[in-house]
RNA sequence: GGAGAGAUGGCUGAGCGGUUGAAAGCACCGGUCUUGAAAACCGGCAAAGGGGCAACUCUUUCCUGGGUUCGAAUCCCAGUCUCUCCGCCA
């Protein structure tokens, strides 16, 4: 959520920012609403003045007069209202702008590749791919989950499932212990205040699996990542200084409609309705979001060094980054049998834009209110890293090898093979 | 599902229909004292929004939405949430 005041002041310079994310905007009466009404709080605050001086000074000869006030002012409420809702409806639905150094583009392709990591290992056979291991290995069942439930749905079995469970293990450890983030075992049901907070609302509500409970008002969510949970835990706060920054850790199921991506990704887990993650969120002052994220970044970039697997970082250009976001890497593994770098992780500063939204703030050092920084990661998906690991561990005759670091969360297992 | 209790500032917690934006305590900030710290004492300390270059000033806000009243944190109605007890259940 944007500050009006600020798009007030500069006007053109605000336009040409969202402009570079990719937005057809209509934002040309936003300055005419705001003048509209400011004009209206100018003219209702004297009338609310007079009305207040008359119940002081408890003057009879007056009470008739500040009857007709109330009607007068109730008026203007019913037309300030209307128009701040058309301010709210215009900013809630612009999207974060991006930081200076982030690459202007209009998708993908103008993505900057920042570093490569590790070692892409040469096949002496025809690598195969994560569903053809795990049918072979009977250990990825789709036709039984279409059956159960439809597209976009897996059952993972056996050894896969225990290295399912392995590698959510290993990431929060790792992270708990190395990286300093508390655990924490959230409700995977968000309600739509927190769904707003974070940015899925309004804009995004058909990519939502939204659940139909008995409930008159409060809409229900299922969470689409654990950000949303996580982060609006410092919803409507004020926080003290000295509780930041506030590092926390889930593994989730997270859920996702898809929408709109048809056709795409059909085969195999890498695009799935329900599927495992690892999200890294923390709460700083908000000069500190840029240090953050590097050290988000890194967080999560060391479990694929952990792991042993090949990847790249990216940095997401104004075009590809999410709504939320004003900057954005990207942690690409490699996977062999698409012979490409696809998304394992994604790490996003949101500067004060969330916070806006859930009205989180802190005192700053000189005893002001500020908005917190937000930050968000995944660290990693646990679906795309067990398809990783099928993929870069395979042997010709399709056994998986388990990473060095997994063999203890495995009860010392180091190869799954078919029974 | 049945029966009660409650929702007030960063936190705890008073509150009478009329200078209550709200007592008190804690926390926080500044000062005195101290070699330093602690303690003690003194002072400051809500948020959002409007106007103003600024000093400053005005309005709104005591869960939310209605109502009564010249005037509502305080009275009435509806809703949301929380807690306690009973029942049921992982």
């Amino acid at each position: 959520m944007h500050n009006i005041k600020d798009i007030r002041k500069n006007f053109d310079e605000f336009v040409n920012s969202i402009k570079k994310r990719n937005q057809d905007l209509k934002l040309e009466n936003i300055l005419e609403l705001d003048k509209k009404n400011r004009n209206l709080i100018q003219n209702k605050e004297i009338l609310e003045k007079e009305k207040k001086d008359i119940s002081k000074s408890k003057d009879k000869s007056l009470f008739e007069k500040s009857k007709k006030i109330s009607t007068e002012i109730d008026l203007l409420n019913t037309q300030q209202n209307k128009i701040k809702t058309e301010i709210e409806n215009i900013l809630s639905s612009l999207p974060n702008l991006a930081l200076n150094d982030v690459p202007v583009g209009k998708d993908e392709k103008s993505n900057v590749e920042v570093e490569t990591k590790g070692e892409i290992r040469k096949f002496d056979f025809k690598p195969k791919s994560h569903y053809e291991l795990g049918d072979s290995l009977k250990m990825l069942d789709f036709d039984v989950a279409t059956k159960t439930s439809g597209t976009r749905f897996v059952f993972v079995k056996d050894k896969l499932a225990q290295l399912e469970r392995a590698l959510s293990n290993f990431m929060l450890d790792t992270h708990i212990k190395e990286n300093g983030y508390e655990e924490i075992s959230p409700p995977l049901i968000a309600n739509e205040d927190s769904m707003y907070g974070t940015g899925q609302l309004p804009k995004f509500e058909n990519d939502q699996f939204e659940l139909k409970i008995d409930e008159k008002n409060d809409r229900k969510f299922l969470i689409p990542t654990a950000e949303v949970i996580l982060t609006n835990i410092v919803k409507d706060k004020i926080l003290n200084i000295k509780n930041l920054p506030l590092r926390y850790v889930a593994s989730t199921s997270c859920f996702r409609k898809e929408a709109g991506s048809y056709g795409k990704d059909t085969k195999g887990m890498i695009r799935q309705h329900q599927f495992y993650k690892v999200e890294l969120v923390s709460i700083v002052e908000n000069n500190k979001c840029a240090d953050e994220l590097e050290r988000m970044t890194k967080c999560a970039s060391a479990i694929l060094d952990k792991l042993k697997l090949p990847y790249r970082k990216v940095l997401l250009s104004t075009g590809d980054m999410g709504f939320s976001a004003e900057k954005t890497y990207d942690l690409e593994v490699w996977l062999p049998s698409e012979n490409k770098f696809r998304e394992i992780s994604s790490c996003s500063s949101c500067g004060t834009f969330q916070a806006r939204r859930m009205k989180t703030r802190y005192k700053n050092s000189s005893n002001d209110t500020e908005f917190v920084g937000t930050l968000n990661g995944s660290g990693l998906a646990i679906g795309r890293s067990l398809i990783a690991i099928l993929e870069n561990y395979q042997n010709a005759d399709g056994s998986i090898n388990i990473p060095e670091v997994l063999i203890p969360y495995m009860n010392n297992l180091n190869i799954i093979k078919s029974k």
